[in-house]
DNA sequence: GTGAAAGCGCTAACAC
DNA sequence: GTGTTAGCGCTTTCAC
């Protein structure tokens, strides 16, 4: 069918141990002969066949990388920094969007094992219910090196790169109460999440170090979706005694609070203050005053390919255990503007 | 080093061929022996090496997928699309990420053919200069099927799905007409894409065909960024003979548009009206009244990955060229406040 | 400097 | 029903 080692060793009169020789630059041939298989290989339009030397050399050069959500631009941006580091490295990157399924995730991690890839980058979707055993089982018997990337797994047996959401929550709800705002409503993500724990933890945290009472009646349940922040959003709007600000567990949320304001004519953060947990670039852009907490996405996968990278060159030695944990940045806009009063 | 298909047949006490059998559910094998294999595979931990297949069969289940922008939704809609039929499928991608780089595209097109991939499904960046043959002739030297997806490419060589931009823009242009608009400037992305032309005979169009002349005054050369539309808004806003809307080539610079008429107080559609091709999911959840005209992009990456498999099913008969045409739907949001007066 | 030969893990005739 | 054998396209000793 297509060209092989043995036509071009053919047509240059070689044997396809010296074909090998210069495509792999090892060892040394003699300039003319080189430039003889470099001539063939350009006439027969010759590309070697990485799926022969995987086998060969039992090295695939390729690693599998799984998100939850393709078409979000928070796993977009970690894409791209985990491709920027791979085309460093020339690895080739197999993809497998989840859609917030474990079972595609469990079928992913079965496929990925097929094609014999060097490692796994993952970024775990919340699972259904708080146990979850199977699963890990399922990345420890993998047999293959696994680095998570701020995952919603509760495990601590592989490396990763994670965000401290314990201090971004409580960074951001800090800044509120500096603003002068005492009743501080949370609308929180799905709470089998580990970030959501976290940032619950780091959102009382920052009340009760200004001695400000937690509210259970400000504590609102949501699941990371848009809608259910809107819902909540109308209701908070509706309480007799409503809150001065919000903080919300992730973008997609700030979006159903957002929808809310621009109903009822809230303005933002005059009317009502928000500081919601990941940015939206489009709001961003567009130069609306909404600020947020958020971890380095990009950088986040560059780190991840990094730690794998690291995993995979110390064979056997260097195994242990890598978790990097990132700070998230606070960014304020308009920050004057969260005065509350 | 790992466990191999003779493992399995020492351990079950068959020849490989069994296993093998076995594994790809093809011929008779005895019900205890089959059990037997079974067993096997299930204690020693046995995964395929697709890889050993595949140079054995001559077939990977692997496809590429080079996109220029993967954190951009449009794109991760597009992947979306192709892995929801890829899984039905079961076949792999290999994705690539070219930001916008013709120069990593090529790269990525030499990678994947070294992965003997069955196909490639490829969203062209814009082209550095027009002249761009040289590309061209590396896509239709590449020996391996190629689809397009609403590429920047200016070639009739490749099957594909692509939207009617002509259509799009014109649809767009006649409802601002419609709105009693006859003020209405362009910002055109950039003109070396094959989009942009479309779009730009697309607003003349509609223009023409309503007797409106074209005037050259309103025509703003962009290039997809949300900087230069900003750049162009603020100077549409100062012009003496303002228009009294704009129509803008992408989502991005929609982005643009807004943040000028954010920092001036403009407010959408009362005081200048907009649409813009693609939309912007946050603006839209949030409730701004941004009319746009949207491809399906979802639908895109499925008719895609479905044209691949259609070509790659019929071997040598049925390899004509299929180009889909897709006809994008104009938004019309909020849309009595189009209306000019 | 170069080649012969074995082998990577699997499939696919073909034989029994 | 099951095994033998010959590859798939490459790398890698080990000779020469």
């Amino acid at each position: 069918m297509s060209v092989t080692i043995n036509d071009i060793a053919r047509a240059a009169g070689v044997s396809r141990t010296t074909v090998s020789r210069v495509l792999n630059d090892s060892g040394y041939v003699k300039e003319e002969t080189r430039n003889n298989i470099l001539k063939a290989i350009r006439e027969l339009n010759y590309t070697p066949s990485a799926i022969a030397r995987s086998l060969s050399t039992n090295k695939t050069n390729t690693i599998g990388v799984i998100v939850p959500e393709i078409n979000n631009p928070f796993f977009g941006e970690i894409i791209k920094g985990i491709g920027q580091v791979a085309d460093e490295y020339n690895l080739n990157l197999i993809l497998f969007n989840t859609d917030d399924n474990r079972k595609k995730e469990l079928k992913a991690l079965k496929l990925l094992k097929e094609q014999r890839i060097q490692g796994v980058i993952i970024t775990p979707t919340y699972p259904e219910d708080d146990f979850d055993s199977n699963y890990l089982s399922t990345l420890e018997n993998l047999g293959i090196p696994v680095i998570l990337i701020d995952g919603h797994v509760e495990c601590f047996n592989f490396s990763g790169v994670f965000i401290d959401h314990i201090k971004g929550a409580y960074d951001g709800t800090n800044a509120l109460i500096e603003a002068g705002h005492k009743k501080i409503a949370l609308i929180t993500g799905c709470m089998n999440s580990r970030p959501a724990k976290d940032r619950l933890i780091g959102y009382k945290k920052a009340l009760i170090m200004n001695n400000i009472p937690v509210d259970e009646n400000y504590i609102f349940y949501g699941d990371y979706k848009h809608e259910s922040a809107y819902e909540i959003t109308k209701q908070i709007l509706e309480m007799k005694d409503k809150p001065t600000a919000i903080f919300v567990m992730s973008n997609m949320m700030i979006l159903g609070c957002m929808k809310a304001f621009y109903e009822e004519n809230i303005r933002v953060p005059e009317d009502m203050a928000i500081i919601g947990f990941d940015k939206i670039e489009a709001l961003n852009i567009v130069g609306m005053n909404i600020s947020f907490i958020n971890g380095p996405t990009i950088e986040m996968g560059r780190i991840g390919m990094k730690l794998l990278i690291d995993n995979l060159e110390n064979k056997e030695s260097n195994k242990e255990l890598k978790r990097i944990t990132l700070l998230p940045k606070l960014v304020l806009k308009g920050s004057e503007k969260l005065i509350k009063r």
